[in-house]
DNA sequence: ATTGACACCCAAAACGTTTTGGTTTATACT
DNA sequence: AGTATAAACCAAAACGTTTTGGGTGTCAAT
């Protein structure tokens, strides 16, 4: 069915070797014998077989994406972003992108991992969502496989990562509410075995320590990230006394269930109290009220960790390793005007 | 590095064809030499090279997924869903998903749908999305290509899809509306050239009409999908006269961004002015007030896609190939009380 | 007339698997 | 003894590409 390059020598009374040389351009074949080729490849539609090419050249040519995702009815608005960052990235350097979904720390994700490094099933992994001690980053350095991860950990390995600095981050977002004459501010941190919501848990107490504000027990909850989540703690929350006059979320989603539920209350977000997140998702530029946030560059840095797992696997040496992209403070609506 | 065949059979002192024979389980291989190679298989750690089985066995194991996307910084929720849909039933019958990105009607789009029916890329391909005439459908089905779309066409082609019965679920959200006494309704229309969209869009017209309520010209609004777009587009609406009780969004991104400039222009949603949506993302269950919208079942269209998608490409000739899924009606806040 | 350099080409091996079309050996039946 | 039958195994081909390690012929310099 499929033109070969066999079809291609036949047709053309030159060897297969020639043709394929021809094609890739090496300069032991005449210019006029390449153009020859090229011509009849073009002409009977030749394509090349990528399997073919594979087996021979050791390498897939594909990059894989595992998702870490929670239940089938999902919808981390992170995740269609970042793919297309990766994806387009991929697509720039004649990679594919193999994904594939599985629920963190399962059975399938420990499967998928090990399958990756012990068959040539893809060149490198793109890792999200780092973990304390995270079995997936010591499986891939133990076996040398190539890979970066978007976050950092807290085992001993050395390994090329990207990463947002949420310490940073969130200091500018706690800081900018103290700013506004909040005293009385509660955080719904991100699950603390992600290592991304230790730093911006971390970002959180520090800046409140440093601007001699205390943070008695039960104003730091521990959220899941969803915006059920958030709601659902706001309860605890408004429950406090006395009452918080703004609430941080660890993530966008979660501010999103806090400011439904204060609204739910009959609050005025941005009036009665302040709401902050941290992500800054396309969504919540345009909530009611918009949402004071951090924005991270998402889409960036899914091309910049793809950039660079590329580097890798091609044998460069990327030139940092270790990236902290800073993000910015946006400030919105909710985050209201300053107070007594 | 990698153990392979070769290895195995070395190592047991029997042929290459006998190893492979005997870990697929044929019964020209004797019961204990079976045990023997599994055993060996089981201690060298050997892992079959997939790029060579896919050689040989003129399959890739991978289909694939071209999502339809403008511009970097997207966020349509219904992406993350559907990829996990897709993902965990191809995950299911031990196939890959590749998934790459591109604008609808791109030349990027064009040149991969051209890669997928010409060269051993993939083995079959899921679309989405589908529109009027659909470019992407008539290649496919020229080339024979293994195929299933999310969505219908307008074109003659018969081919295999999936998709809701839009319409139905249109019929059912507007009737809602006027059984609560609504007759001044305005619609924003997804964009007409998707398919979807259209059928959305004649529920919207037909259940008006069968009703006996009039559509005056630009009580109808194309919208773009988006939340900003919702946004800007409300405010034409605002200044219909009378002005609209009700105002119908074709998808629940764009219902979110009616509601936020509602609000902002100091309207109750649910009191003063009705709104609902389509699609039931799972954001808008905890939108200040919740979103009444249309259940579409994301997840479980990707799963029985894929499912089908599969079928085809192992050859088994699906027993129903044009599923049409009927969305169910979900009433929340946004929708309001009845009216005089 | 050698030699060397160069331009152009190619057969064969390799990648790791599965399938094809056998062969060998033992056992059972006439 | 001869002939089926079955059980167990295997060499070689195949999938389509790239790479290796040459070969051949021409021309210019010795």
């Amino acid at each position: 069915m499929a033109v070969t390059l066999k079809d291609l020598a036949r047709e053309l009374g030159i060897s297969i070797t020639t043709v394929s040389r021809g094609l890739a351009g090496y300069d032991d074949v005449a210019e006029d014998t390449q153009l020859r080729i090229r011509d009849t490849a073009e002409r009977l539609g030749y394509q090349p077989n990528l399997t073919a090419r594979r087996l021979q050249k050791q390498q897939t040519g594909i990059l894989g994406f595992i998702m870490p995702t929670f239940g089938p009815r999902f919808s981390d608005p992170f995740f269609s972003e970042f793919i297309a960052g990766i994806g387009n990235e991929a697509a720039n350097h004649d990679f594919d992108l193999l994904v594939s979904t599985h629920p963190p720390d399962s059975d399938g994700e420990r499967k998928t991992y090990q399958r990756a490094v012990t068959r040539a099933w893809v060149d490198g992994l793109i890792v999200v969502r780092t973990r304390e001690e995270d079995a997936r980053i010591q499986l891939l350095c133990q076996h040398n496989f190539p890979f970066v991860a978007f976050g950092r950990t807290d085992d001993e390995y050395d390994f090329p990562f990207v990463d947002e600095d949420g310490e940073a981050g969130m200091r500018a977002l706690v800081q900018h509410f103290i700013d506004l004459g909040h005293q009385y501010i509660a955080f719904i941190s991100p699950p603390s075995g992600l290592m991304f919501g230790r730093y911006r848990l971390k970002g959180f107490q520090d800046t409140m320590a440093d601007n001699g504000l205390s943070v008695p027990p039960g104003w730091i909850v521990e959220g899941d990230m969803t915006q059920r989540g958030g709601a659902e703690l706001t309860e605890q929350i408004l429950a406090l006394t006395p009452r918080p006059t703004a609430i941080l979320a660890g993530n966008d989603l979660m501010a999103l269930g806090v400011m439904n539920r204060l609204q739910q209350h009959g609050l005025t977000v941005g009036e009665d109290i302040a709401v902050g997140g941290f992500d800054d998702i396309p969504l919540v530029e345009h909530t009611h009220p918009p949402l004071t946030t951090i924005h991270q560059p998402i889409y960036e840095i899914g091309r910049r960790t793809c950039a660079m797992l590329i580097d890798i696997i091609n044998g460069r040496s990327p030139t940092n390793p270790h990236v902290l992209l800073t993000p910015t403070l946006v400030v919105r609506a909710s985050s209201g005007e300053p107070i007594a």
